[in-house]
DNA sequence: TTGTAACGCTACAGAGCGTCGCATATAGGA
DNA sequence: TCCTATATGCGACGCTCTGTAGCGTTACAA
C-alpha cells in the first residue's frame, strides 16, 4: 500500500507535472506542451516508464492511450518527504522542521498557520475520507 | 549559499550517517563501522566523492585525513525537503503537509506539537542565530 | 634507503535516463 | 479488399552516476 515510488529524472518529472496539472493526456498533448521539442517516440517511452514506475496509468480511447496520474501530487510529495525524513532523521519529522526553521525556510508563524490550514483541509475532506 | 547538494547513493548515504552520528572519522574508522566489508580504497573513494559533493570536508592530522560533516544533518534534510516541495508543489509546504495528513503520516495533533517544539528549539538557539 | 601506511587516480561494470529508429497493427477511404 | 496514415511497443545507444577496487606515489620511521 505504501510502495516506494522510484525516483524521477528531469524529463519524467516535467511530464508528470503536466499530467497532474492538465489532467488526462495523450502522448501528443504532452509533446505539444513540453518545453523542449521531442520526438513522439521519446514522449511515449517516458510515459511508459512513468507507468512502469507506478506514477501513471492509462486507459484506451479508440486506439489512443490516455494517461492519468496514478496518485495525487500531494500524496507523492508526502511520500517523498517521508522518505527523506526516514533516511536522514530516523523518522523524526520534528528534526526536519527544526532544520527548516533554522535554515530560514520556514518560521514558527508559518508553521502555526500551516497547522491551522491542515486542520481545515482535513475537516473539509473529512467526510470523503473512506 | 543554498547550493543544491547532489543526491546520495545508498553507500554514500550510509557513510554520511556514520559521519553525522560518530563525529569526525578516518577512512579506517568508517571501514570498521560499515555494515559491509569493503576495501580501504573503496571507502576512501566514497569519502572523496562525498567531499566533492559538498557533504563533507576533511582536515589533516599528521598524514591522516579526518572527515567532518560539512553541514548538519537536519540542515541537509531540510534542504532535501525544500527541494521536494519546490519540485512537486511549487513551493507550497502546506500542500505537502496536507498530503501527509491525508496519508496518515501525520495528524494535526502532531503538527501542532511540532509547531511548539520548533518554537522552543528556535528560542533555545535564538541568540546564536546570526 | 627502504618498508609501511595513507593517499589520489583511473578504471570498470551495471543501472538509470534521455532520445530515437523501426517494425507492427489497425481504422478508414479508394 | 487493399493501401495509407496513425498509434503503439520494443530495442538500442550514449552518457552519467555509483559501487567497488587495483595500483602507483609519497611521506615518515628505523
Amino acid at each position: 500500500m505504501d510502495d516506494r515510488l522510484p525516483e524521477l529524472g528531469d524529463l519524467e518529472h516535467e511530464v508528470m507535472q503536466l499530467v497532474w496539472a492538465h489532467g488526462p493526456v495523450t502522448a501528443e498533448i504532452v509533446r505539444e506542451k513540453l518545453s523542449r521539442r521531442l520526438k513522439e517516440s521519446t514522449v511515449r517511452t517516458v510515459l511508459r516508464r512513468l507507468e512502469e514506475k507506478g506514477y501513471a496509468r492509462h486507459t484506451v480511447d479508440g486506439r489512443t492511450y490516455v494517461y492519468h496520474a496514478a496518485e495525487a501530487r500531494a500524496r507523492v510529495a508526502a511520500k517523498a518527504v517521508q522518505r527523506i525524513v526516514d533516511w536522514f532523521c530516523n523518522g523524526s519529522m520534528e528534526e526536519v522542521l527544526v532544520g527548516m526553521v533554522d535554515n530560514a525556510m520556514l518560521d514558527q508563524q508559518q508553521l502555526r498557520t500551516l497547522a491551522d490550514q491542515v486542520a481545515k483541509a482535513k475537516k473539509a475532506r473529512g467526510v470523503k475520507k473512506e
